[in-house]
DNA sequence: CCCAGTTGCTTGACATCCTGAAATATCAAG
DNA sequence: CTTGATATTTCAGGATGTCAAGCAACTGGG
């Protein structure tokens, strides 16, 4: 059972778990220095990009709705986000960023330094080995 | 600020982000499965592996050793871990997976489909190159 | 040996995240 | 207008996490 799978796969998979690992660690330590949690970083994230219903904003957190409540209200206690009345749907909530919310995801962004430092050890040409690679075993048949 | 990273950089850490979140849905799913919670499961793993003091859960997990208190307690009380008395230092309390423990957590990892399909697209040689540049990524120097 | 300080674990109080069920308000269709 | 579906919130409850306090046991200097 626990030998189907071969010693360089199980090795990648390894790598892979090690990596998942490191990036929500760096992630949570960089929203922490915004006295954010991880998931309050995530929906500053999102609203940054664009207001967003609360439904919508579920769906991408896979989550339940009356979850995301919650979350918003403590970004809108801190004055980084707001609740606006959709005009097309009263039944609607779009949460929004505020502009303080905004700078303060756009320094969270900033932050990640996950992204340059490891990746910097590559060639341009490594680097794009490594997308082509992962992009395939994500089935990014593009 | 924002356009110091080259778009081939930020391409590779939006893959990699990716492939957190897959990772981490298909973590908590197949522990869900088995009724665990991803942290309980974590700890399950790490148990299956050998008998460990709760401190160094703690530091393996990256959290306080307060919060291992009551999930290995969660553990114990489904039988799928015991605690076991250090005789080297009675302060100790060695928490270990029973049978029903590391059966379970043999299980899940056999359910870790992650593993297997997606790195099936690709040949023992590109799995190899992406082996090297995961490990590189990592700092990996060995 | 004994005492002081340190270490390992647990407990309690508290915040956050998350789910599920029920309530409210609004829309949409017959 | 009535019926059913949808969007959000509220509530109860569990799990995870922190921090401070407490107890038991180790350790080293006198």
């Amino acid at each position: 059972m626990t030998s189907r799978i071969d010693p360089l796969t199980l090795e990648v998979v390894e790598l892979i778990g090690t990596i998942v690992a490191r990036y929500h660690e760096e992630y949570e330590e960089a929203a922490a220095k915004h006295a954010l949690t991880g998931a309050q970083a995530r929906v500053l994230g999102l609203l940054s990009r664009a207001p967003t219903p609360m439904r919508r904003l579920a769906q991408q957190l896979k989550c339940e709705p009356s979850n995301v409540t919650g979350i918003v209200d403590r970004l809108e206690a801190r004055g980084l986000a707001e609740r606006r009345l959709d005009p097309a749907d009263r039944r609607v909530k779009l949460a929004a960023a505020t502009e303080a919310g905004r700078e303060t995801s756009a320094q969270l962004r900033g932050s990640l330094d996950f992204a340059r430092e490891p990746l910097a050890e590559l060639s341009d040409e490594e680097r794009t080995v490594l997308r082509d690679l992962l992009k395939r075993v994500l089935g990014d048949v593009s």
